[in-house]
DNA sequence: CTGAAAGCGCTTACAG
DNA sequence: CTGAAAGCGCTTACAG
């Protein structure tokens, strides 16, 4: 194997020596002056900017942000599969931070052995701020703590209690629960659920779902019966034959719940396909209201926001990013709604 | 407003003082000792976790990647929005890392703004690797100046040649003239493209599908119609409603080539709601080969990897990190292939 | 076995 | 207007 030089990164030592300056003239250059003092004149600008151009220097971000004490990095975390809102989320966040000159990074929280490493991301001060989606295990007490020491926070949560970081309700287990209440309402017992492979082993915050099931079902008499909940609502083609499946059974279901948007459309797709009509025969309803939900015929029924936008949390995040002191912690709304609509 | 206490973040300095030992006692501790060195005794590691635990310490990212000269990140850089492969690759990723206690974030390129913003988390050394997805708008000269510099990159990429870097070879030009050339020789003239918005200005790497859509009509002699070329891909709706109305005109085409499978399933629904069968009325061919498209009836014909796998090149990324010198580049395969299933 | 000290790359108050 | 110097928080060769 050939032996390779080892990679070379230039400092601002090395601009400073090419263009004959101090490190201090390099970096006033570079990054401007504070409090608006003049700034080198052009000449040496112009010998330091060709000094620069010539090795290909770039700024390094460990000595930058040592110094500064701040990344300006923000984060977004959120439950992996991504979503369309996840998605639109994390663009918002970019545009906003694009104008500012931050970036921004995506921690998607797969499996639950990804919790560690990506908090981490957070503990060790690696990022400024983040906006946190529900259903990412983060310990509340540790998100209390990360606030306290700084980092600007706005989480996604219906129970938690501001404490120097933002709280977004979203009411989902109203919502959830309407959206059971309207299928039981409309006179159906015979109710599917599909959900999140592991959901019942959640602790209650994550299970906000199953459990909006179970308690409106038990509230009306109706039995819950096991295998009526079927842990497939992360995977389309999981959730497809797992409603093939239910169709094909002596006593079908009436009506289906599913965790995920996703899933319920293929839900609906596995009715059409096996001749049951939607609503008539199967009724479905999903969570989330993601915009392919109004695309399919029925359209669907569901659960969500009704606002494709989040520019007031992240206006809300870069707030707290800005301000010169601690905020308190504030309380938002971006409530989730029963969006009726044809298949349920 | 209450005028809130400065936030505190304790340093090894303070856990010294207060374990009454020297910071680098505490570094041993915290962090091992190089070259498996003996570490302190248990009652010196004790007094120093004690006082970690008591005033809430937390490693400092910037510090410690000063010091190291590497940051324990490695980054996932992918065209918005995300898909299942890039989520899969993410989830890959990041169990690999976990193993080595490494980190991973996403790197979302949303809209053409945010490239300069990404792109500095490269550059600047916030990661000590990535993987680039096809379609990132990254300069290939500046991926060799990166690598050259130390940075550990696996590069999705035909066109480039590995350079310091490695480079995945899907061959997507040659795998969508396939599928063009599928439906031609099954006799279909009228054909339309479902594209991304913006791809006819696209420079040429990125615009590969649009351009093979075009270059088999014209080898074939058959008219471009611009009617025909219809920037919906990266909406379903959109993508419904654009099918919707190709099938109303006068002379709907007889086949639909879409640069997403997303939007290429929503053809399909769009068709069967109007009465048109697929593939007799309407063949519909994708480009990406989710799973989705395998659930649909009738299942997705479409263009894309067979293996729901990147293992190996998440691997090679980790030898890369591993390497004491810079490893040559390599040229790895993840090929595309024409998948015809049910719908063309 | 443990500590004093140097230094990673940068920024910035300060002196000249 | 510009440079010498301190220091951000950490790690680590080295001396004791």
């Amino acid at each position: 194997m050939a032996v390779t030089e080892p990679p070379e990164r230039p400092t601002q030592r090395d601009i400073a020596r090419r263009a004959g300056v101090s490190t201090a003239t390099v970096s006033y250059v570079l990054s401007g002056r504070r409090g608006g003092a003049k700034p080198p004149p052009e000449e040496t600008r112009q010998r330091v900017m060709r000094a620069v151009a010539e090795v290909g220097y770039q700024v390094d971000h460990a000595g930058r942000s040592l110094r500064r004490r701040r990344s300006d990095l923000i984060a977004l975390m959120y439950p992996a599969p991504s979503s369309p809102w996840s998605d639109r989320l994390a663009e918002q966040m970019q545009e906003a931070a694009a104008e500012r000159g931050l970036g921004v990074v995506a921690l998607p929280m797969s499996g639950s052995a990804a919790g560690g490493a990506l908090l981490r991301v957070l503990r060790e001060r690696y990022v400024d701020g983040a906006v946190l989606l529900p259903d990412c295990p983060v310990d509340p007490d540790e998100i209390a703590v990360l606030a306290r020491q700084g980092l600007s926070l706005v989480v996604f949560d219906d129970d938690l209690d501001p404490d120097g970081f933002d709280v977004v309700r979203q009411g989902r287990g109203r919502a959830c629960r309407d959206a059971v209440e309207h299928l039981v309402a409309a006179g159906h017992r015979r109710i599917a659920y599909l959900g999140h492979p592991g959901e019942d082993r959640w602790r209650t915050a994550r299970s906000v779902k199953l459990r909006s099931y179970r308690q409106v079902l038990q509230e009306h008499g109706i039995g819950v019966a096991p295998d009526l909940v079927l842990p497939v609502a992360d995977s389309r083609p999981d959730a497809y034959a797992a409603v093939r499946g239910l169709l094909r059974r002596a006593e079908p279901p009436t009506a289906v719940v599913s965790a995920t948007d996703r899933a319920a459309i293929d839900a609906v797709w596995a009715a059409r396909d096996h001749g049951t009509a939607v609503p008539g025969g199967l009724a479905v309803t999903g969570i989330g209201n993601i915009p392919e939900g109004l695309v399919i015929k029925p359209s669907l029924t569901t659960v969500g926001a009704r606002e494709f936008d989040f520019s007031a949390q992240v206006a809300r995040l870069f707030e707290r990013l800005d301000a010169a002191a601690a905020l308190p912690g504030e309380v938002m709304a971006a409530r989730w709604e029963l969006i009726v609509r044809e298949s349920a």
